[in-house]
DNA sequence: GGCGCTATATAGCACTTGCTATACTTTCGA
DNA sequence: TCGAAAGTATAGCAAGTGCTATATAGCGCC
């Protein structure tokens, strides 16, 4: 069923719940990424992964780990990283929301490069009610 | 000098950026509670703190050593804690940002509860440029 | 003044996400 | 084909942030 998001629907507290999106975030750029790599690459590789997210190589292979377990991906020894069904629809919504949100922000007036590294942090804790309102913003007015 | 943002002007990559954020998320939230309730009870006890950050005590009490050992609070064994000149102006920062944050949402149509809970997550990775954008839009044509 | 309640500290554990160093497997060119 | 280079896994460590259980200190009241 869950087309849902990772919890839209968690703890009441406000802070318990930005701790909540944060033990996520990785878990979403993570899955974005490989996905961005096996559509330009044809396959993910650990090597190219831990480029791109910055973090050493033995990092990388421990948060795929992770991803793993979490059933958004699977991988065989000394063979590259591929996305599960659950995991290629989470990257897609994580790709367009990143997406949502760097417009958003370009559209306030933010630099691009800017937007782009608030972006990065600011997008895992957007719930569904501000990313839809966020795009009333870009498709209204031109 | 520095009534300067704790790294405004850090990492070149994105996601090294946003962990930087990250890192920094839960002092600049204990601050800024930590100014709160001297401010309301005269006081921050430890109790009160844990309570109010949804974490047990000595949870608590491992992030205020933190708060200490990084210079922005002071306390003494059983007594309550007390922000240095730096955490009082960092505290006095962060609430600032904050109620930017959560008023520029409700501005962009989100109901008040759930830009309550947005922000908590969004605040700590909104630079000083997308800060000034959003003030910009508050103070524009009310 | 001492007793008990409450607040705080401390100990010990788990998990996550980083790192370096090193071992192992695969791949590719000579 | 085989050996070096590249890629991946594993081991071991550190720091941060949670938790529960328990010890200890402070405080108010009898
Ligand atoms: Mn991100
Ligand atoms: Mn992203
Ligand atoms: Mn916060
Ligand atoms: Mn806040």
């Amino acid at each position: 069923m869950p087309d849902t998001f990772l919890d839209e629907n968690k703890p009441a507290n406000r802070f318990a719940r930005a701790r909540e999106a944060q033990a996520v975030a990785l878990l979403e750029d993570y899955v974005e990424m490989i996905g961005d790599l096996s559509a330009e690459l044809g396959e993910a590789r650990v090597a190219d992964i831990a480029e791109r997210m910055h973090v050493s190589q033995p990092t990388a292979t421990k948060s795929i780990a992770r991803l793993k377990r979490e059933g958004l991906a699977t991988s065989r020894p000394y063979r590259g990283v591929f996305l599960t069904d659950e995991g290629a629809r989470l990257a897609d919504r994580v790709r367009d929301r990143h997406r949502t949100v760097v417009a958003f922000l370009i559209r306030m007036g933010v630099p691009e490069d800017i937007a782009e590294l608030d972006a990065e942090g600011i997008e895992h804790h957007v719930s569904q009610v501000t990313l839809s309102a966020f795009e009333a913003v870009l498709n209204c007015k031109t």
